[in-house]
DNA sequence: TGCCAGGCCCTCTTTAGGGCCTT
């Protein structure tokens, strides 16, 4: 597989457009299959945390007062991605937040996106639904630790990312996943893949 | 009081509606 970098955010709601902050962010350099760097924090914008988000995952308004501000962990996380291409599960979600988050300290992304989610609706038709947990027991992954915390889901979908690539070889024998590959698979309708897929490989 | 975003996908569709998924 091509080297590439997942990222996953906690925040404090859905959405930035309605006032929502991130509370922390990981992303996770994958490299020949394997996770090779790590980057992780906690971030204080300035924002409480809703009771029902500390519920959720675990972040407090105390752990998030003593976190680093969030200008400086986006320039961190900015720069520890550098150029690779992106990947996240449900990406459209976590590319508001990347893209809102970086526009406050003056960056703005320069690649794009693949999802996880939507490529898995396609290899994994009949898993039970596409939720990272849920999809993580189905696939039978290793254990990343809690859900809901920025890192555990980070690796949880490498190890996800890893597994598709594995399934998609055994099923089409496709060479390897790339991002661009990911990118197309997204949005192949699910009827589709197994002939889109034989499509890209004659034409390869 | 009740609701809250947005992109994607499916279908009893396309002049739409509703479910999924993320926090």
């Amino acid at each position: 597989m091509e080297t590439l970098a997942i990222i996953d955010f906690e925040t404090t709601g859905l959405s930035p457009g309605e006032g929502a902050r991130a509370t922390e962010i990981a992303a996770v350099v994958l490299e020949n299959g394997q996770i090779v760097r790590h980057y992780q924090s906690l971030m204080n914008a300035g924002v409480r945390v809703p009771f029902f988000i500390t519920n959720l995952t675990g972040i407090t308004n105390e752990m998030v007062r003593c976190a680093p501000p969030a200008a400086k962990v986006m320039q961190e996380v900015a720069d520890f991605v550098g150029d690779l291409p992106l990947v996240a599960h449900n990406a459209s979600f976590d590319r508001k937040f990347w893209d809102a988050e970086l526009s406050r300290v003056g960056r703005t992304r320069q690649q794009e996106f693949a999802c996880t989610m939507l490529v898995a609706r396609r290899v994994y038709p009949t898993a039970p639904n596409h939720k990272l947990g849920t999809l993580a027991a189905f696939a039978r992954l290793p254990d990343t630790g809690k859900a809901h915390r920025a890192m555990a889901d980070t690796e949880m979908t490498a190890h996800l990312l890893c597994h598709m690539e594995e399934t998609l070889i055994q099923r089409f024998q496709i060479g390897h996943l790339s991002h661009a590959l990911l990118r197309v698979l997204q949005r192949v309708k699910v009827a589709d893949l197994q002939s889109t897929i034989r499509k890209l490989i004659r034409a390869a």
